[in-house]
DNA sequence: AAATTATATTGCAATATTACGATTAAAATA
DNA sequence: TATTTTAATCGTAATATTGCAATATAATTT
């Protein structure tokens, strides 16, 4: 119990929901916004920028580059953060997909 | 600790992080799916559908109408769902609107 | 080499989530 | 009215997540 059983849904079921969860949480939607804002990558500014201990964004820029929705590169000292479309796209064509769909056979509403 | 610091980010934030989570997991993308797939609403066979206990599979429809991403309608003893068009379109605008702006600024990208 | 800077890791407390058995509620039917 | 059917709620165990202090790591600068 506590676990979520993954081994019943499919495969594709999985992926998409770990993706859609690494950005269910405000603090991650809000650095994707930070890095959508700044023009270019940024390098060692996200922890000035975010209401969060170090050790907290670290493990919450963990997530989002697991699941490819960030990308960074060393940079010296630093690390140099930027959003990864392939994260990104993944989830657009996802619910781009599910809205037409709904789109197209708004007919058959009956709620 | 253990409690996302919500009053830290800003309403938007909060809100379109929410709707996320709650899609955040491989029941709840399945309910949609399935929702999908059927062309028109259900009445009383998701249970049946999917491989989780009756309680567990009322939780999950909670928290997706509690997002708007499905509604139900009393029909009799059972419930008829559909999807919400209102929470799965404000997750498409979100994430076709982050696509083009990235689209937009590919030319920026140093990572 | 020592100090500095930037980030990651560890360990842990507080809280949230997931799942389900047992029970309840509410409408339909016998 | 008693029974059946369908879904919600309660209570609880197992596990996951969030957040941070302390510490470690790794590159840069003095």
């Amino acid at each position: 119990m506590g676990t979520t059983k993954s081994e019943m849904f499919t495969k594709h079921q999985n992926e998409i929901a770990t993706i859609i969860k690494a950005l269910g949480h405000p603090a991650r939607i809000a650095i994707l916004e930070y890095l959508m804002k700044i023009d270019s990558c940024i390098c060692s500014d996200i922890v000035d920028e975010l209401p969060l201990a170090q050790p907290t964004i670290s493990q919450h820029l963990k997530e989002l580059k697991k699941t490819n929705l960030i990308k960074g590169t060393v940079e010296g000292t630093s690390i140099c953060y930027c959003i990864d479309e392939n994260g990104i796209e993944k989830l657009e064509r996802y619910f781009s997909s599910i809205a037409n769909q709904l789109n197209e056979k708004k007919k058959n509403n009956c709620c």
